[in-house]
DNA sequence: GTCGGGATCCTCT
DNA sequence: GAGGATCCCGACA
């Protein structure tokens, strides 16, 4: 087991923060997941923040239920679902206090653990590609339901601060949420400029 | 208990 | 570009 590293972000404060303003400081940061299988993380390239109760395209949108209790929760942890039945989506809770709020993570740039990483994808997609959408990145960094609820301060997920110049940013409406009314059209979807490893630009 | 929909991905045409 | 895979969750009776 490999325990949290000191760089780590393990301040409860830095997710204590609407999830537009995580969501931007994560682009450029990392991601790591210590499994049992082999350690994969990378930098992250794409969110999307929900800025629930009153966002229309997040879960907490119709109250708090067994699925979505972790967003109701104290920021910092990792809420998991399940989406079509296939794939495990990952976000991050975010704050301000117990509002219920995340940050979906949409894609990543995989640096440490490739191989083990391209284990779990198998043969057929590129390196660009293997984490690259909500559902390969659960996949790639072997994220399930049983991660539900983690903390991220002391539990085998981690994130790592971006050092230096800040990314470039580029931000549009989310992928999937039509029937969100005015909330679809809003530009709560950021990416990194130019990036390869984006789902879609 | 039953039913319908969903923050997706991949293959095939 | 279209459609299938596949199953949890929530709404409703």
């Amino acid at each position: 087991m490999i325990s949290t590293p000191a760089h780590a972000v393990t301040s409860r404060a830095w997710f204590d923060r609407p999830s537009t303003a995580v969501a931007r400081d994560l682009l450029g940061a990392r991601l790591v997941h210590a499994a049992a299988d082999g350690l994969v993380g990378g930098r992250i390239v794409e969110v999307e923040a929900y800025a629930g109760p009153e966002d229309l395209a997040a879960h907490s949108a119709r109250g708090r239920t067994a699925r979505n209790a972790v967003m109701f929760g104290l920021p910092g942890y990792l809420y998991v679902y399940l989406i079509y039945g296939l794939h495990h989506c990952m976000n991050v809770v975010t704050g301000p206090g117990e509002k219920p709020e995340a940050v979906l993570i949409r894609a990543l740039e995989i640096d440490v653990g490739l191989e083990v990483a391209r284990g779990r994808r198998g043969p057929r997609p590129s390196d660009v590609r293997l984490a690259s959408g909500p559902g390969n990145v659960g996949r790639a960094l072997a994220v399930d339901r049983t991660l539900n609820g983690t903390d991220l301060s002391a539990g085998p997920i981690w994130i790592e601060p971006r050092g230096g110049t800040p990314p470039t940013i580029s931000s549009g409406p989310r992928i999937g949420v039509d029937y969100a009314g005015p909330w679809a059209a809003r530009p709560m979807r950021s990416w990194i400029v130019d990036d390869p490893h984006v789902s879609r630009s």
